[in-house]
DNA sequence: CACCAGGCAAGTA
DNA sequence: TACTTGCATGGT
């Protein structure tokens, strides 16, 4: 059998086997499709604990408001988000994104998801602070489209088990995906979020990585 | 104490 | 195009 089929069937089988082995996530978690795509730039690098507390400041106060937030400083917003990390270039990025959201959307995001993914990614794009993954994240998880999210653990654990090059493109490595499993928002949020908590479980320390489900298969 | 976390933009070669 | 650096808090 041809080298790609062998990984293309393994592609799925990976799948299987962790939802086998962790069940659904229920990914992205939060109250609201704004706040997803505010916790998109606040996790940014960062540990999604501290995004938490961020998010929950922000909530607080009942700032997960699109016009609200346009009408605080970006000084202020950094206060709100400091515990987040990065906290003066995360409230310009959240800036921008808000802004765009206003000008483009009028802020009305079921709107927003009327055009096609392609389209919105690359206005996503355009937008300060919105890299690819970031993008996707937000096409995925608060739009609802079939887009695959490509992360740091996401190379890490298939380079790792030789499915991908550790220096493939991320566009290369969403297509390898997107190419191999059914074009669905469901499968990808399920497949994103697995990968992030197998990740966590045993990606830390060798002795753990060698408990991991995958090897098993 | 060092190292990392659900990246991105800007600068350099 | 490919590689480097700054951004910054909080947990382990």
């Amino acid at each position: 059998m041809a080298d790609s089929k062998k990984k293309s069937i393994r592609v799925s089988k990976i799948y299987q086997t962790l939802y086998d082995f962790y069940g659904t996530q229920h990914w992205w978690p939060a109250d609201s499709k704004l706040e997803i795509i505010i916790g998109a730039i606040l996790t940014q690098n960062t540990a999604w604990q501290n995004v938490e507390k961020a998010v929950s400041n922000l909530k607080k106060r009942r700032l997960i408001d699109l016009k609200k937030l346009s009408k605080l400083p970006v000084s202020q917003i950094g206060k709100l988000i400091r515990a987040s990390g990065f906290y003066k270039i995360k409230a310009k990025r959240l800036k921008a994104v808000i802004d765009f959201l206003l000008k483009e959307y009028n802020g009305n995001l079921s709107q927003m998801k009327k055009k096609r993914w392609q389209e919105l990614r690359a206005e996503l794009l355009q937008v300060y602070g919105i890299g690819q993954e970031t993008a996707d994240s937000i096409l995925l998880y608060a739009l609802d489209k079939p887009v695959f999210v490509i992360d740091a653990y996401t190379r890490r654990i298939f380079s790792r088990h030789h499915l991908i090059d550790r220096n493939s493109k991320y566009s290369e490595i969403q297509r390898f995906f997107m190419s191999n499993l059914p074009k669905s928002k469901n499968i990808y949020q399920e497949y994103h979020a697995l990968l992030v908590k197998l990740a966590k479980d045993f990606c830390r320390t060798k002795p753990k990585c060698e408990q991991c489900p995958i090897n098993k298969i």
